[in-house]
DNA sequence: CACCATGTTCCTTG
DNA sequence: CCAAGGAACATGGT
């Protein structure tokens, strides 16, 4: 479920959450997704450990958290990979098949589930120092996009992915940024003129700012509904709708453009989809 | 069985 | 040195 706004939504919802509640004991079934920290050292850093702040930063989870009996608060960094998922459920609940690290936070738990386990819950915040800026930031200028994208001959699409430009577009925004600003994906970034950058940084700004709006009026329950997957596609009782619509492009091969009727084609961009209107991204 | 999947890192090749 | 492409990670859905 991560892409930024998706990890916006999540922070927002657990942060009132976690604040203040202390762990009580730490239970580590995939050692993997803590990698490079090892497991002692993450439970003994944790325990009795309490939560001050949840913070996103581009697709991370930026935990803030202080010992007991300690001022110096120090950091937990997660990441949902492809499939990973965090949330409280109260003690007692049956665990998700795939959890991989599981607080005990008193009456409740934080889970932290991951079928495919490409995700991460680390002391290790080293990522996030390559991170480029975040797009909504003010320092997300046009003119430093427009910078960046001079140096590179790759496409546009592909850059885009580049975590090192700017923070938190992954293949879903990728792909509705591209069809909103109406650009080619196979475009080369350096090849675009100075007012399609303009727009570019436009639409990554619009895109990222309405999922997060359409997924704040949902309230994210996995306790009442286990099988949610935040807002991506579908489920999710009563909003449905809501959910499905929300994507103009990603996902619809075949399908008629909401702007032209043209049908929307698929294409592979290093190893990934891309999904486009041929009408409406000529350029 | 085949292919696809919201991500990142590492390795190879040019 | 850099850019670009592909594999690996691991599981589930269609």
């Amino acid at each position: 479920m991560p892409e930024l706004p998706e990890v916006e939504i999540l922070a927002r919802h657990l942060r009132p959450l976690l604040h203040g509640r202390t762990i009580r004991a730490v239970e580590v079934f995939r050692p993997k997704v803590l990698a490079p920290t090892p497991v002692p050292r993450f439970q003994a850093v944790l325990r009795g450990a309490t939560f001050l702040d949840l913070t996103r930063r581009g697709k991370y989870l930026l935990f803030t958290l202080r010992a007991r009996g300690s001022r110096a608060p120090f950091s937990l960094l997660g990441h949902l990979g492809m499939t990973g998922r965090m949330f409280l459920t109260p003690k007692g609940r049956p665990l998700p098949k795939h959890a991989a690290v599981v607080l005990d936070l008193g009456r409740n738990r934080f889970v932290y589930e991951d079928p495919r386990y490409f995700g991460r819950l680390t002391l290790d915040v080293r990522p996030v120092a390559r991170l480029g800026p975040e797009p909504m930031a003010e320092a997300f200028t046009s003119e430093l996009l427009a910078g960046a994208l001079k140096r590179s001959r790759q496409a546009i699409k592909v850059k885009l992915l580049d975590q090192s430009l700017v923070a938190g577009i992954g293949n879903i925004y990728a792909s509705e940024s591209l069809f909103r600003a109406g650009l080619s994906p196979r475009r080369p970034a350096n090849r675009l003129s100075r007012v399609q950058v303009e727009k570019l940084w436009q639409a990554i700004r619009e895109v990222l700012t309405i999922a997060i709006e359409c997924g704040s009026t949902i309230p994210l329950n996995f306790e009442a509904h286990p099988s949610d997957k935040l807002f991506y596609y579908g489920s999710a009782a009563g909003a449905a709708d809501f959910y499905t619509e929300r994507l103009g492009i990603y996902d619809r091969a075949g399908q008629p453009c909401g702007s032209c009727g043209t049908p929307i084609k698929r294409i592979v961009q290093a190893a990934r989809s891309t999904f486009f209107c041929p009408h409406c991204q000529k350029s």
